[in-house]
DNA sequence: CGGCGTCTTGAGTCACCTCAATGTTCGTGG
DNA sequence: CCACGAACATTGAGGTGACTCAAGACGCCG
């Protein structure tokens, strides 16, 4: 894990590319200025680094800039339990507000660039800026919707609603970035896949060939190749 | 659903017996008139009652005084989802804050009070005071970390393990409000069980006669006495 | 008492897990 | 460049935990 100092770096968020589905989102020009003393440092991952690590003592919260992570946690047990995967313009560590201790592992899934959001500051820069406030109150509230979203998938579903729903999910969450193609590039392997929809790794890897045989998506490794979206969304009901 | 105007009450949140538990946590004296202009309004409801419906617009959240609520979504298939029983000292309408529209249900189960904060008021009082943006933002990222936690309970897990764990943490949830005795109330149906931990009605029934014929609880319609706590934790481990 | 909702209990089935073997990709070093 | 091993992925065979279906018990209320 590298780092970069943006102190010199005028107007960081402002000119930032996810800027519309990152942290200040109804912020502008003037109030951008108070942002860019928030944001000081960004931090560069290589696949498998960790950005932290259950029982870290929390520093602030994590824009990620480009890239993705996983989160996942330790149940106790010991085994792993995978609770999402966070793509550029996502927020993550925000779990760890409360306690001031990172409940979780974040481990980049690729190349990854992430900005470091103290926040202490951040609150109080919040205070000055009603629009700041407002999008942050917003953003928790977003990662509360998108976990109960996770939750309802867990419930009584079938391998199958599941691994389409994880495609259905994935895909709306490209699309909205502006990657219109429809295949999608997997940057997480069939064990996390499985993790996070509670599935052995053998039905995950039996439901994406199943799906294959049924002419819905083509499989070649990490690229899927969606055929039939429609059909996918039926199956994920 | 009955309504208590809260204008004349001063010190209404000072007073109250569950404010170690509830939101502003933090606060002092004076700050606390500020809390008294953003609560204003006191909701009774009775079992089965409404709080709020999925799609309902998003006036603020709600801050449970007594009783117990559950959340529950409905999945795209019709079926429903129960994401969280709720009791009192704890919030709920969290996830609403940022598309301003419920995206779930909250159903009394039993008789309950509650607090309605309007989040509007809610933030400018934040603005002013640091105390209650610092209560606010761990409010919200305790919530998400709460569904985290369920989310590890919901994946590759046996029965008994998510109802070994269930009991344990409704347990030490009521062990925090003072509720010392070891026999535990369900305020909740068997199918509200069943549907919050991904499992059958016929399995729960199961699971709790299983764990009668081992010795570790005792069941009697509503009444759960747990005999063998520290069974009962490695059961869920 | 009878009807209804909730809960329990039993029997049979099936979806998914486990175990095991093979195939594929990729990095490393000779 | 190829050999090798490690990590990841696929495929098959078999077992089982939890679901489904169905019946009965219990409590509640008119």
């Amino acid at each position: 894990m590298t780092t970069v100092r943006l102190g010199k770096i005028k107007n960081a968020c402002q000119n930032c590319g996810v800027r519309q589905l990152c942290l200040p989102t109804s912020l502008d020009g003037n109030e951008f200025n108070l942002m860019d003393e928030v944001v000081t440092h960004r931090f560069k991952l290589q696949a498998g680094d960790h950005l932290y690590k259950t029982g870290d003592e929390f520093h602030g919260i994590y824009a990620v800039k480009s890239g993705a992570l996983k989160t996942s946690g330790v149940t106790i047990d010991g085994r792993e339990q995978v609770t999402g995967f966070h793509l550029y313009g996502e927020i993550v560590g925000l779990d760890a507000v409360d306690e001031k201790i990172h409940p979780c592992d974040a481990i980049a899934l690729t190349d990854t660039e992430v900005c470091h959001l103290p926040f202490k500051k951040l609150r109080e820069a919040s205070a000055k800026l009603p629009n700041l406030l407002e999008d942050l109150t917003k953003i928790m509230s977003r990662e509360i919707r998108r976990e109960e979203h996770v939750l309802m998938l867990l419930g009584t579903t079938t391998a199958e609603q599941r691994i389409a729903r994880f495609l259905v999910n994935l895909y709306e969450r490209l699309q909205k970035r502006g990657e219109l193609e429809n295949t999608i590039t997997l940057f997480m392997s069939r064990q996390d896949i499985g993790n996070y929809l509670g599935l052995a790794i053998e039905t995950v890897s039996r439901q994406f060939k199943s799906l294959r045989d049924k002419g819905i998506i083509n499989v070649d490794k990490k690229k899927v190749e969606i055929l039939a979206m429609e059909e996918l969304k039926t199956l994920a009901l």
